[in-house]
DNA sequence: CCTAGTTTGCTGGTCTGACCAGTCATCGCA
DNA sequence: TGCGATGACTGGTCAGACCAGCAAACTAGG
């Protein structure tokens, strides 16, 4: 037998062939971030297709949070920075439509999130940690007055220690399971649940983590964000989530 | 301050609105995989758009992954079955376009692959644990052969690791960030690097791992592939990167 | 001279209508 | 009964047109 490998005989789409050129630029970084295209007009001339077979290619790298169009004198095509939005939506999608348990979701967030602890425990520099700590005293001081800006302190504290785990990757995902698990969780959340235990135990979890964190000890951080996290959702697994969580190194009760 | 929060006043595109309409569909089970959509002339009479407008909208769930078109008699819009495929594409365009350093790459890896091993030791079934040890009998048979057969059987054992774990999400995680970091090696590898003692060196590794899987040592299991990791990559990082990577528990020269 | 309002030329968003190239069910012929 | 021609679909592509909005350039008034 030769090496031979034939490439599957898929039809060339013509749009498709725009998608792959502009991507190619795009990833190879010969246009980079803040950059604006062609506009469509032009576009059409250079590629020698119609203006909706430009679109249509506009429109798959939009969809892939690639670039985004705006009207206007100065508009067109511009490039994005790489965010976690689109790669957040894969995931909520993907968990929706029906394969991805919330149990793997949680599994998958612990594993991201006691990572980026033990990152940031070991590598945070003295701004990023105080960050922290002024995200701690808002949720001290929001803790009274309802789950709104409570959240928000919330989620400023674990952002800042995704910034501090100086992995932009780390970062990225994590946050991008999280916001899928806040979608999935908004259709069964528990609306009797007692919120202000629950931000009374967020609260003391955070300031363990932050502890650690704050003293270098990276194996403290990553295991007082397991738990925190597994306690949080302990609820909502089902055994065999509850089984892996044990083996990733969390207290389950 | 009263609780009345305004939504962004962004315009609303039509196409944007077939989108929603068509996505919510799918997502809340009122069409299920297999189905087809109407065609594209039929679909511009129920939403009263023209067919431009239609086929934008057909394109950004195409590039989502939820449906595909089919011309021909009995062709159309058809939904799709969720898949990974759409997940670990976006993976890889984000990691190609926020130009992540290896180090990150790595210490991500390391996270992944770790908590899969760690997983897989509480979780595998008789099954994935023989075709782990069927890999790595292959490895044994190969690693006089070449690299290519040997690496191939290298692949197959993670692969198996990766299944065992009964984690999909880590699964596609794992392998996209494993395939870019082979991408980027090939532009920065050694050639003369002594390939039969590299060889040896992974199939002691792997042989560490797999005893620490077979008999259920989710700890040892998860040590091992760190170390695996890491003195695999020793190389190819910078300080930062090493002192990341003893922070997760990796050891380092 | 400076400012405020208007003009003008660009942008993307949408529509109409048309043609092509496949595919598949069906109908009619051998 | 078997099989090939036919036609009614499908999506893919093109051409040209109009609209609404934005921003810079320009102009008239202070």
């Amino acid at each position: 037998m030769n090496n031979v490998t034939f490439r599957p005989a898929v039809a060339v789409l013509t749009y498709e062939r725009v998608v792959e050129q502009i991507e190619h630029a795009i990833v190879s970084g010969v246009i980079r971030p803040g950059d604006r295209l062609a506009s469509e007009r032009e576009l059409m001339v250079q590629f020698s297709v119609s203006r909706p077979t430009i679109r249509e290619a506009l429109r798959v790298l939009q969809a892939q949070g690639l670039i985004a169009s705006k009207p206007g004198g100065r508009g067109g095509p511009e490039v994005l920075a790489p965010s976690p939005e689109t790669l957040a939506r894969s995931f909520t999608t993907m968990a929706r439509v029906a394969s991805l348990s919330l149990s793997e979701l949680v599994q998958f967030r612990i594993v991201l999130e006691s990572s980026a602890c033990q990152l940031a425990a070991a590598l945070h520099t003295p701004e990023q940690l105080s960050a922290m700590g002024d995200a701690i005293g808002r949720m001290e001081a929001e803790v009274a007055n309802g789950s709104d800006s409570f959240n928000r302190a919330d989620l400023d504290f674990h952002a800042s220690i995704w910034a501090a785990s100086h992995n932009d990757l780390l970062q990225i995902c994590g946050q991008a399971v999280s916001g899928s698990i806040l979608k999935l969780m908004d259709d069964r959340m528990d609306r009797a649940t007692d919120k202000s235990r629950a931000m009374q135990e967020s609260l003391e979890r955070d300031r363990t983590i932050f502890a650690a964190i704050a003293e270098g000890n990276s194996a403290g951080a990553g295991d007082s964000a397991r738990n925190a996290i597994a306690s949080y959702f302990e609820q909502y697994l089902d055994e065999d989530g509850a089984r892996g969580l044990q083996a990733l190194g969390a207290e389950i009760d």
